[in-house]
RNA sequence: GCGCCGGUGACGGAGUGGUCAAUCGUACUUGACUGUAAAUCAAGCGCCCAUCGGGCUACGCAGGUUCGAAUCCUGCCCGGCGCA
């Protein structure tokens, strides 16, 4: 069950002011989801995650699958009350990870193209004209079929395989109230050859998945994909839309420059039905937030706030912040002069400073309050800019 | 006082006649990170010029042996342990 809600669309762009209803309550939208990928946001409880301003978090499938195993999450009550998080979730599917631990992990590459990449992915034998990195078309650690994939554990070597059936299965034993399909997310060094097969295959899947799942009590996304070729993005969309999914997820890679992934955004949001939620898998640097709203996104996700705070990055309103870098240590100011965050209200930018070159754990801790507050503040701020018709 | 062992770059610690400006770890500096195998990874780290490269000074201090020494010898200084 879920109740999506447009309460305002913005005549100055393709924004919408949203309210997602769950059974766990409301989602005001637009909205970050902070990731929690094993049922924690790293360094915060759920009282924390809470407290820095989140609505809504996102966890994983093939993490939680292995560790420490669905039936465990059952048992214990479900997601939520297993981790202490009463508001919405979703689960991502484990899609990504047939990314991140196939093709990404080989090519040591995330999902934004690095232009001086001069390998690529190919569907068959090597091409004759680029410089081609020599391997089929599998990734070393799992293989892709058209069934689904077989995963090599990286804890203990153990095999897992995933499909969309057992996706699905897996995400309604976890019992999140926004769920996802089981898609392929190409690589940026694909060839539109390799790209336009794993669609057909990401399809398919999309399809399996609605026919795999016993109840409509969680809202399963239909995930468009397509990389970074318009054509294939347009056809995705078309695809994805047709199918009855209750809300949508657009994830992937859009090439290199950020005016292609707007592009891209726009051109999809325009296919898919407007009355229904949109979820951008995987993006939320600060200078993509207002962009990615712009385009008539509802929802996105992003481990940035978290990840880059436990490497001492901090996120303010004049930009980042190395708080490591030893000329810290005599800044009396706190991480943002503006923010209204714990972290900012008590601590100087020398305190944190020090605690991250003692590698104190507290260091990680207020900073990933502070950057998922910062965060959260500056979406909350787009809201308000939507509904004043700013935005 | 005698005996034994030892003194290496910011620190810990390899090396024990040429391939050593010196393995490695830490610290430090810089960079990366977008549905989290990520409290991670990469590069640099004596000084000077430099594109490849080259020059200089270095392994407690001072001498010596040798074509060549961080490595061998002598003396001194310092530290640890043992015996007086």
């Amino acid at each position: 069950m879920l109740d999506f809600k447009i309460l305002k669309r913005s005549k100055k762009s393709h924004a919408r002011l949203g309210v997602l209803r769950t059974a766990h309550g409301l989602v005001e939208t637009p909205a970050l989801v902070p990731v929690a990928t094993q049922a924690a946001v790293k360094t915060l409880t759920a009282a924390q995650a809470m407290a820095a301003g989140s609505q809504i978090l996102i966890c994983n499938t093939f993490h939680l699958h292995l560790k420490p195993g669905e039936k465990i999450v059952r048992t214990q009550g479900g997601l939520h009350k297993f981790m202490g998080w009463p508001r919405p979730l979703m689960t991502d599917s484990g899609g990504f990870q047939v990314f991140s631990l196939g093709f990404g992990r080989d090519y040591g590459m995330g999902k934004i193209l690095k232009t001086d990449s001069t390998a690529e992915i190919i569907r068959g034998q090597p091409s004759p004209t680029l410089k081609t990195v020599e391997l089929g078309q599998q990734p070393k650690l799992l293989k892709i079929t058209a069934e689904g994939v077989r995963f090599t554990s990286y804890l203990d070597g153990k095999v897992i395989e995933l499909d969309s059936k057992r996706s699905i299965r897996i995400q309604e034993a976890l019992g999140a109230d926004i769920i996802f399909a089981f898609d392929e997310p190409t690589s940026p060094i694909a060839t539109k050859e390799y790209v336009a097969a794993s669609l057909r295959r990401t399809h398919r899947w999309a399809k399996e998945c609605l026919d795999a799942q016993t109840s409509p009590k969680q809202a399963l996304y239909g995930i468009v994909q397509g990389g970074r070729y318009k054509d294939l993005r347009l056809e995705s969309a078309r695809h994805i839309a047709s199918l009855p999914f209750p809300g949508f997820g657009i994830g992937g890679e859009f090439g290199s420059d950020k005016a292609t992934m707007t592009k891209m955004l726009r051109s999809t949001n325009a296919i898919l039905p407007e009355e229904k939620p949109r979820h951008l898998l995987g993006i939320g640097h600060p200078e993509d937030i207002l962009p990615i709203i712009k385009e008539g996104v509802d929802t996105f996700d992003c481990i940035v706030p978290t990840h880059y705070a436990r490497r001492g990055i901090a996120f303010t309103a004049k930009g980042r912040l190395d708080v490591g870098k030893a000329a810290f240590l005599k800044d009396k100011r706190p991480l943002d002069s503006k923010c209204e965050c714990a972290t900012c209200g008590i601590h100087s930018r020398a305190y944190l400073c020090h605690l991250f070159r003692a590698k104190e754990i507290a260091a990680m801790s207020l900073l990933t309050f502070h950057n998922l507050y910062f965060f959260n503040d500056y979406v909350a701020k787009a809201r308000e800019a939507i509904r004043k018709g700013k935005l």
